[in-house]
DNA sequence: TTGAAAGCGCTAACAA
DNA sequence: TTGTTAGCGCTTTCAA
């Protein structure tokens, strides 16, 4: 019967040397002869030691591991951050967890991860998450280096990387009603993180810019998911007066909205234009390709992973707000309304500064 | 400037007790008068005072933290099985981490990983992992419990939960044949974790049961991608001898397979028919639905994770080996082959035991 | 080159 | 009800 745990001491005394040594030995730090080092760690071996992360991390005061929170960690765009920012700390030779809270912070169940808040991470980014107010609080009072992408349900005093979600939506639309359309449908998300009120407000602001008076008919509310996309696209066709395009805050409803139009015979785009948010993986293969706009994902894990390593390292220069514009991803689910005359498309794709 | 770490010193000093009884106070074991216990989490709030989880993990022994390796998040399956696993694990009031290699586990990276294998965790599940041989050794020799879902490369003494990847194929493929198929093609998908190896064997089985000698031809190297289904597919419509049918190794090539299949505008199923592996997202809204097949992933799930925390809790009763049968799905991609007269399909889903 | 002592922050066990 | 002592497994500091 093996000893459950292994320690330095039994490694030492059956080396038989002190515990200093063997970790000497072991680390490779510091001084050791030749001879020592071997019969050490052939003891180690032996012994199937393993060293616990645990003692060496209190020790030491720095853990170089960093942890990732999500509430979600099935969604597209949730994964997407998280992989980019997996392989962005390798590069600080960094360790990297992730909790996947399932649901939102502070509502009970999130109590434990709070306990798990300091010691074990060096720091903490949190993706797209949602919280309690007393979550937030919580944080914002917490000694700990924490950086959140992609945040915006209210104002923080934690540094947040964010994509322009007012910007490219505004974008979206504006190019819709310079392809000739005027009744443009919204097709909300739910409002947990905020995202997509923002998207919203670039919609109404590119209606506002061209002059056109918004109808709250052409608003429905989805909840990210492509059936509520399909059921929100059917209430639109049935108004007296049916759209011309729909911008729905994400690809996944626009999908949805996509799969009711060709059910109602409905060409894409020429007889309805669709536009959507986050470039997931279908979007590109689905036929006619989905007009979409994205977060440059990349930069940002880039941005969050850098600006969480300076207030490791307890470096100047930090920033309170680092915002990256969207990218339009221009398909072919977009063209001229039916009652416009065909204008010329022009590419507007905004590249990151 | 706030001190960076507050501890239990502070707190107890600031309240002017000792460091035992803040403990008490502020964990609310042990006893502790109103009066103290107020006055001690008065200050404790002051100074944002968090308990260092390090340090009381390695005094308890047990950290009640469970760790989820996995080679590659963005998968669909193995998001499926990690999001599962969080759900089941919070019966057990236990957390989750989940640990992201980026690539095979031993070549180099891992070795940070190995590191933390002790102490940190109670037990470590890791879902459809991709290992070198060495790694595996090391894990088979340490002391810590672990669980592997998926695990088909080789022999090993550690615990694995296993999806029937071969009985799965089989029933497919004798599906495909009780429709009337005689050319079947296989497309594989990578070595890497030997799930596609062991669909081929059932795939063989199938067509030797039948009598059906099989053709080299017919079966393609493909990558797992969507993509490379569909050239698989491409190169199979140009043989001499096409098939009637092909079963991919997962549902992302047979989504592919469908795509170049509609591009030269072949009919599904009537002209061809096609069945993947997997059950993802897309499978189900896809015109036609894709007929495939499933892991149990939620059932999995749960064996794995009860399984690990038996071992945690040093329980009788291990299994070293728990299989569960893959659940068919017929949808509407596969049908009667176009030289066979039309015959009554009859549904075969299998449940599981 | 090696060893002894101290201590990281916390809590179990005992003593007051 | 509160305080003291000891120790989890390891590494940093200093002495041999």
């Amino acid at each position: 019967m093996k000893k459950s745990t292994v320690t330095l001491v039994d490694v030492a005394k059956k080396a038989g040397v002190s515990v200093m040594t063997a970790s000497r030995a072991l680390s490779g730090e510091g001084y050791a002869s030749e001879e020592t080092r071997a019969k050490v760690q052939a003891a180690a071996q032996e012994l199937g030691y393993a060293p616990n992360a645990l003692a060496r991390m209190m020790k030491g005061g720095r853990t170089n591991v960093i942890g990732v929170v999500v509430n979600d960690l099935a969604s597209t765009v949730v994964n997407g951050f998280v992989t980019a920012i997996s392989e962005e700390v390798r590069k600080y030779e960094m360790d990297m967890f992730i909790y996947n809270s399932l649901g939102d912070l502070g509502d009970g169940k999130g109590k434990r991860l709070s306990q798990l808040l300091h010691g074990l991470w060096d720091g903490l980014i949190y993706v797209l998450p949602r919280m309690s107010d007393d979550y937030l609080r919580t944080l914002e009072a917490s000694t700990s280096p924490i950086v959140m992408i992609n945040y915006c349900k209210q104002e923080t005093t934690l540094p947040v990387v964010r994509g322009d979600n007012v910007n490219g939506a505004r974008d979206a639309v504006a190019h819709l009603i310079e392809l000739g359309h005027r009744r443009i449908a919204f097709v909300r998300g739910t409002a947990y993180t905020g995202q997509s009120d923002e998207r919203e407000r670039g919609y109404r602001a590119a209606l506002q810019e061209a002059g056109i008076e918004g109808d709250p008919e052409l608003i429905v509310q989805g909840d990210f998911n492509e059936q509520s996309g399909a059921d929100a696209a059917r209430t639109l066709l049935a108004l007296a007066e049916p759209p011309t395009a729909i911008f729905a805050a994400n690809d996944a409803m626009a999908l949805g909205c996509m799969s009711a139009l060709r059910e109602k015979e409905l060409r894409i785009p020429q007889d309805v234009s669709v536009i959507g948010f986050d470039d997931m993986a279908g979007s590109a293969v689905v036929q006619p390709g989905l007009t979409t706009l994205r977060h440059p994902v990349a930069p940002m894990a880039q941005a969050a992973v850098q600006e969480l390593m300076r207030r490791i390292q307890s470096q100047p220069g930090r920033r309170q707000r680092i915002e990256f514009p969207s990218e339009f991803v221009i398909r072919a689910s977009t063209g001229p309304g039916p009652e416009a005359p065909a204008r010329k498309s022009r590419a507007r794709a905004r590249k990151q500064a």
